[in-house]
DNA sequence: CGAAACGTTGACCGTTTTCAATTACAGTGG
DNA sequence: CCACTGTAATTGAAAACGGTCAACGTTTCG
């Protein structure tokens, strides 16, 4: 079916991008698993939105090595850095069959210098990422397997009694707490056992638990 | 001695804010640890440099529970995200005496109204922190001790044959690293009796050696 | 000069990873 | 409609790795 309308989640820098890219000669187009996007060196020509899929980000060193600087998942935006660089620092290559939306990055900033109240939408959208990466970053500090998760669950909980419902599989919520999926299984069951959350479902209820300082 | 010019390294996020809030209102004032910056749930007034000193930003949950967002340290910026928030989301306490220099949310945005070319500077500076903070995470999803500090030391590597200044103590790259520095000083001697790196002075010498897909 | 932080190494212990095996589905094609 | 394939969920057991604790020399700074 066609995306017509919501690509990209409310209020996520995709969808902001995405907005903003309208009447602008956006491509859309299907990449297969093994394709490169860019290539290191390469003119840094655009901006990428990736509507679905997965696509790594890595930079070959001069001794040959080669390091992970980004693996991108559906909804997310990669290369933005290009728009202040003139060559890509890096390859991009789809790890699976991906969507992706490729924003010229002239025609981007164009836009941008045409409409301030949008550049500053953008800041605010940029700052609230930033944000985001940081106490993604600062959950990765907690070292036992069980408190991160915790942390997660804590942070992403809403209303009263707080709960989670998790619409992606708990493999996908492993990597990004930096866990492996077992560990996150047995983190779950021991936060159960404790008391300490309720699984129901798709949802986690959590339990109050007061952490003394 | 003054700071009449340069309080934060050049390019930085923080520089451009400074740069930025020149003819604003700008307090530059000293906290001492344990004081407490602003309160979760307090308007969102402002965002804050922070010259020197450590700040913890907490957030604390419903159950009386309480989680760290970000622990700031030296040159950077903390509570950006207030420019899109009413309210601060989190207390900040400073754990350290600190220095830090308070802009005026509603002058920022003012101001960044007024100056479209600022504005998407900041866009650009933004969108470099976020490559920066993705890399990081990445390099959390190393396991290994060793691996996660050669891979660093590529990313920081700079000349022929690539090598790595250190200026900061490697008990503060360690805990960027999310390691102890026990198990970094480890992993150097690992890599050098490896003779995968080699030790001069305030350097770090890298070695070739081919990382195959 | 003394205290505090940094640098360094060793030993031990606990946790997580790894490897392996099992169940439960969801989609697919015969 | 049912085997069939692939992925997610789950648990167990063993191995590896990093954290913690301890000890000591060195540098820095008031």
């Amino acid at each position: 079916m066609d995306a017509v309308n919501p690509p990209f989640a409310a209020g996520s820098l995709a969808a902001r991008l995405w907005s903003l890219s309208r009447g602008m000669r956006v491509t859309r187009r299907r990449v297969e698993a093994g394709a490169t996007v860019f290539h290191q060196g390469d003119p840094a020509s655009a901006i990428y939105l990736l509507e679905n899929g997965r696509i790594r980000l890595t930079r070959n060193l001069a001794d040959g090595a080669c390091i992970t600087l980004l693996v991108a998942e559906a909804g997310e935006v990669f290369a933005e850095a290009s728009l202040s660089a003139a060559h890509y620092h890096c390859d991009a290559v789809a790890e699976t069959d991906a969507l992706i939306h490729t924003i010229p990055k002239t025609a981007l900033l164009d836009a941008l210098a045409a409409d301030p109240r949008e550049t500053l939408a953008l800041v605010l959208s940029l700052a609230t990422q930033v944000r985001d990466l940081r106490a993604r970053l600062e959950l990765r500090n907690i070292r036992s397997a069980t408190e991160r998760l915790l942390a997660w669950l804590r942070l992403h909980a809403m209303g009263s009694p707080p709960s989670v419902r998790h619409d992606r599989s708990w493999t996908l919520i492993a990597a990004e707490l930096g866990l492996t999926r077992e560990a996150v299984y047995r983190a779950l069951a021991t936060l159960e056992r404790q008391g300490r959350i309720r699984r129901v479902q798709q949802d986690v209820v959590l339990r109050a638990a007061a952490t003394p300082p």
